[in-house]
DNA sequence: AAAAAATTTTACCGTATGGTCAAATTTACA
DNA sequence: TGTAAATTTGACCATACGGTAAAATTTTTT
């Protein structure tokens, strides 16, 4: 079933049905990595086709034979990254201790900014912008915190921890964790150079235990 | 004392020394307030001079008049911007109530989020690509969470709030309340269609009242 | 090794963008 | 009102950028 010659002999790129070659392999990663570290510091305007090729190591339309456009590049990097990013949340168990489940959340949460710092400030440049290419995706995180809100309430109802907005609970953790990633630049200079390291985020984790634990104490 | 032609004469574009005239004022209110909704949409890179200069009705040329460059505007922008940032924190009084101050604090960064949220998402901008033109006003920042910073711990050696790390509690006020302003869009799509009121930071101000005051307590 | 398929490179194109220049027009002031 | 200063405009420029076309090269398959 011969098609249109932009998808077939010639240009693999964005294969999707096709098999994947060794080097399509390798050279779509290369250059998904390159660009996840050019859009989390400049922002999707901000970064430049040739900058990420360069930091890939090979030439513009090189790259350009793997992904056809700048956007097909972001758009992938969204999608891995939204993966990565809810798994904490979809693991938040009904049947387990609401405390503690809350506290694995906000630990696994500060792990991700401190482990995925570029992912956690490609998503914050996404939603600055109005988070115009991840609508749809947006409303799945919608249902997942509908889903988990009723958790939270049920412990609420069962006098497990104080009652409080569920979704503003997921807010606050969220905003929190993601802060040390996003706000990285900001952190290190009110730190100053004795915060270097990575202690920071061993410092927000007890900070945090405690101001959840107590703030939802029952 | 002639200077070079650039300067004197026929250009008065960033006269700071020159008394302003009734037009040079207004055209660089104007030529801000666009740039401001501009920059906190689309970001520095994603800004264009025609973009910014169409929304405040006037020709490209001529906003370059009163600004030699597209940075020269984001500056201006960011010097007053930190002005009204800072404001609440410096505020903080030391001989006040430990809990109301605190409480007060978080109130106040939230009326800023909702009431200036182009200016917070111009700042977490900024601050998201790593901070490049406000290095030195950073360093004022610093300071200044240092002097609060001490105040705090003054609080907790009296018993008056639980003991905790006082600049992760700044971080986490800070975090929090900017995250209404700049991840609007994916907070209305949580909160739904119900959500489309400023309703949600009357909750956020309840949740976080109950958050801190427990957490916090001594 | 030869043929086919996949990959890479060189040269290029149209548009967008930041910014300039000199002329035209308007405003302020004596 | 006349004149100098201030303001505005239209035409223009160099570069950056996203993307394309086709030839050249390498890899895979037979």
């Amino acid at each position: 079933m011969p098609a249109s010659k932009s998808d077939t002999s010639v240009a693999p790129r964005s294969a999707a049905t096709r098999k994947r070659t060794r080097i399509q392999q390798e050279k779509e990663e290369l250059i998904l990595e390159a660009a996840l570290d050019v859009f989390a510091r400049h922002g999707f305007r901000g970064s430049t086709i040739d900058q990420i090729a360069e930091q890939a190591g090979i030439s513009k339309p090189n790259l350009l034979y793997y992904f056809r456009t700048k956007e097909a590049i972001h758009r992938m990097l969204i999608d891995r990254l939204l993966d990565t990013w809810l798994e904490p949340m979809k693991i938040i168990d009904a049947d387990g201790d609401p405390i503690s489940e809350i506290q694995s959340y906000i630990r696994r949460k500060l792990e991700l900014a401190r482990d995925y710092p570029r992912e956690s400030r490609l998503f914050a440049n996404e939603i600055l912008q109005g988070a115009p290419h991840i609508q749809e995706e947006l409303h799945d995180l919608r249902e997942l915190v509908e889903e988990k809100a009723e958790i939270i309430r049920g412990w609420i109802t069962q006098g497990k921890i104080a009652p409080c907005d569920p979704k503003h609970l997921f807010f606050s953790i969220w905003a929190i964790t993601q802060h040390y990633a996003d706000f990285d630049a900001q952190i290190r200079v009110v730190l100053g150079t004795t915060g270097e390291g990575e202690g920071r985020f061993e410092d927000a984790a007890r900070f945090l235990d405690q101001l959840y634990v107590n703030g939802l104490k029952g």
